[in-house]
DNA sequence: GTCATATGCG
DNA sequence: CGCATATGAC
């Protein structure tokens, strides 16, 4: 089984990218990020007609998440219990295969000194919080998404630049170990214990080119998930692709 | 020889458009209007490397005119000498294969009630005075460019939703014939006497592919032109090209 | 730098 | 409708 998570900065423009990297790769479930489209602009029936299934959670301009498959999602549930009103679309889940797939945009949070870190903050606890109980549910479940934390200083391509800033500061880290600590592991690092695997680069000052970027999309899973685990990958080709994404999708093979 | 028109609605989108078009064409000279670029923005090394010549006056947003041409350009001048504090770019006229050419994106207007109208009357008013000076100096003249009005009944797909409108009202179409009256000859008109020859069609509605139109191209020659010319043609073709301007090209071929 | 939005213009 | 501008987000 294949599971991959991608941020597409905005479905409308990256569609075309998304069925090919659907056909070519042949993923079991891919997780997509920032769709920035309506609820219903969705573009439900260009998956549909090549045979995928697809939920989720839609919102005009900003965020938006979505799940696509080839066996049909269950228990599919959006949002955080612990923030009730919030209208951003951030979190879509559903179990596929028997696996419990949690998608998730984290909150980037701008800087430490913005208010919308402090939003950061909140929506982290409020995760955490919706995670744990996820957790007494589910033996398999994938954490996956655009978490907007570099977990590492390998995470990033210049630590002293980014030390205390957004994405690497010590207080995200805690927040991204907490969830560790519920009984998750990080694929990638399981796979690959070092070595730089980065999944973002800035669109200014041609960062891919030059190999500079971060690692804040992950996949983090339960034991029962981590026993099976084959290989994790950072697809850097499509992130060469014309008009790009500024993330590369990442995958999970388990057995 | 063959002289050509077009409004291009943006040179930055264009270029490609317009480079094919010389190509195919090779028009000895040819008149483009709306550039919507400013003048040091202007792309001259694109047309100079395939050996063409270029003069042009641009501006950032609006309007715009250039000649290009297989001859070097001479007696370049720009503006109208009864507006000489109007900033927009709406006038480039040359001297080439011995002939004045006078390029002008003519002002639309928005509306009879508009003060934008009274802008193009004012406008229309120094054309008319700048081609009267002109004409002293040079036997064989062409006045082309996009005019913002249709002449006639017959160069609008519905004159009655149009009467009295802007672009097809009878006092812009006696602003056409004062111009005509300083002797000069619709050319398309001399070739062909009747018929709809349509030369802008607007994006919205499909009005191209509906057929329903406005002849406000032109070019206007004097005597010693007409006794030459053997046809002038719309450029049908690459209006329904990719991506295209709301003009066509319009071109005339002299002896 | 590449998205999105909104407004002006034709 | 398709271009341009300007602003906001990331």
């Amino acid at each position: 089984m294949k599971i991959a998570t991608w941020n597409i900065n905005s479905l409308n423009v990256r569609l075309p990218h998304v069925q090919d990297w659907l056909a070519k790769e042949q993923p079991d479930i891919l997780a997509l990020q920032e769709l920035k489209l309506d609820q219903d602009k969705y573009p439900a029936a260009a998956f549909q007609l090549s045979g995928w299934h697809t939920v989720w959670s839609g919102q005009k301009t900003y965020n938006g998440v979505a799940l696509i498959s080839k066996q049909p999602p269950e228990e599919v549930h959006t949002g955080l219990p612990g923030l009730p009103d919030d209208p951003q679309r951030r979190v879509i889940a559903a179990t596929i295969n028997g696996v419990r797939v949690v998608n998730v945009y984290c909150v980037n949070g701008e800087a430490l000194d913005s208010p919308k870190f402090d939003y950061k903050r909140q929506w982290f606890a409020a995760l955490t919080d919706f995670i744990r109980d996820e957790l007494t549910r589910h033996e398999k479940l994938v954490l996956l998404g655009d978490f907007n934390i570099a977990p590492a200083d390998a995470d990033c391509y210049d630590p002293e630049k980014w030390r205390e800033q957004i994405h690497c500061s010590s207080i995200e880290r805690g927040w991204f170990q907490t969830l560790l600590g519920l009984g998750l592991t990080d694929s990638l690092r399981q796979i690959h214990p070092e070595g730089a695997f980065y999944t973002w680069w800035d669109y200014r000052g041609a960062m891919f080119q030059r190999k500079l970027g971060l690692r804040i999309d992950h996949l983090l899973i339960t034991p029962a998930l981590t026993e099976t685990l084959q290989d994790v990958q950072v697809d850097l080709e499509a992130r060469g692709w014309e008009r790009p994404s500024d993330h590369a999708p990442v995958w999970a093979k388990f057995d």
